[in-house]
DNA sequence: TTTATTGTGTAGCCAAGGCTACACTTTGAC
DNA sequence: GTCAAAGTGTAGCCTTGGCTACACAATAAA
């Protein structure tokens, strides 16, 4: 874990926003393993690491480094060569992450971006988008249907 | 740079996506800095390390090394004691973070986002903004005004 | 049952983006 | 003109998240 910066004290706004998304961005990845692995889990019953490296486009030695990282952060079990599993913090997680996920690609959409746009660009915004405006998302959904 | 995995060919839609994110991931902060060096040398008339790293909340030591990277990348020049400055390449991408940063938050206080986290928000998700969302975006911005 | 294939794990390398510590310029106040 | 303060730059360390290479385990085929 990066040490905390010698002055704490808000410099100023610009330096907390900019702090807030080096946070958001150190925890996208784990959201990002989080959410596969539950996938897999839900539709092929395990998770292997191989499967993961695969599904995300990296070499599966990345993908072991990642799952120890989720092991660490106590999102994530594994015992050598008998697949992940998550547990109960990290299926939470996984949880989370999907229904975020949902909500911004359909408010993308309902913005006239398309399909394949929406869903794209998701993936990447969703780590990035408070409980607030969350909220916001959830209510502009409710209010044009 | 890292170097471009062993396989190429595209393994599926959310690898694809996947690898979007890490190379938007990689640029965010270059982008990020651009625009404080365009915005401090506009009402500044120069742009210092260790004004730009107060403003961002990093070391200067952070900033200056930030800085060789935008040198690195063609975006910046600076010569010793003596201030940062942008490139053409440099002003032309400060000004289309401008440009794209002012049309998320705006979208977000359309959706009905408070100002104060639609900015700290935008921060965020600017970066992972496509082309087309952002067209889809001015384009929802005009059709409601 | 041996063996080949596939999967797993570890080690070691790299760049980015943080940090502190220390040395060197510049600048501004006497 | 000197000297202290403020700013700048470099070096060195850390973690993350990539990679390849190699060794070991498990499984499937002969």
């Amino acid at each position: 874990m990066a040490k905390l910066p010698a002055k704490l004290p808000a410099e100023g706004t610009q330096a907390r926003r900019f702090g807030r998304v080096r946070t958001a961005q150190s925890t996208a990845l784990l959201e990002d393993y989080a959410e596969l692995i539950a996938d897999l889990l839900a539709s092929e019953g395990e998770a292997r690491p191989t499967d993961i490296a695969r599904r995300l486009g990296v070499s599966h030695a990345t993908a072991i480094k990642a799952i120890s990282r989720l092991k660490r952060a106590g999102l994530a079990t594994a015992r050598p060569y008998r697949g992940v599993f998550l547990t109960e913090k990290g299926h939470e997680l996984a949880d989370r992450v999907r229904v975020r996920h949902r909500l911004v690609v359909d408010v993308l959409r309902a913005l006239g971006v398309p399909s394949e746009a929406a869903e794209a660009d998701a993936e990447g915004i969703e780590h990035y988008v408070s409980e607030t405006t969350l909220k916001a998302f959830a209510q502009f959904l409710k209010s044009r249907s």
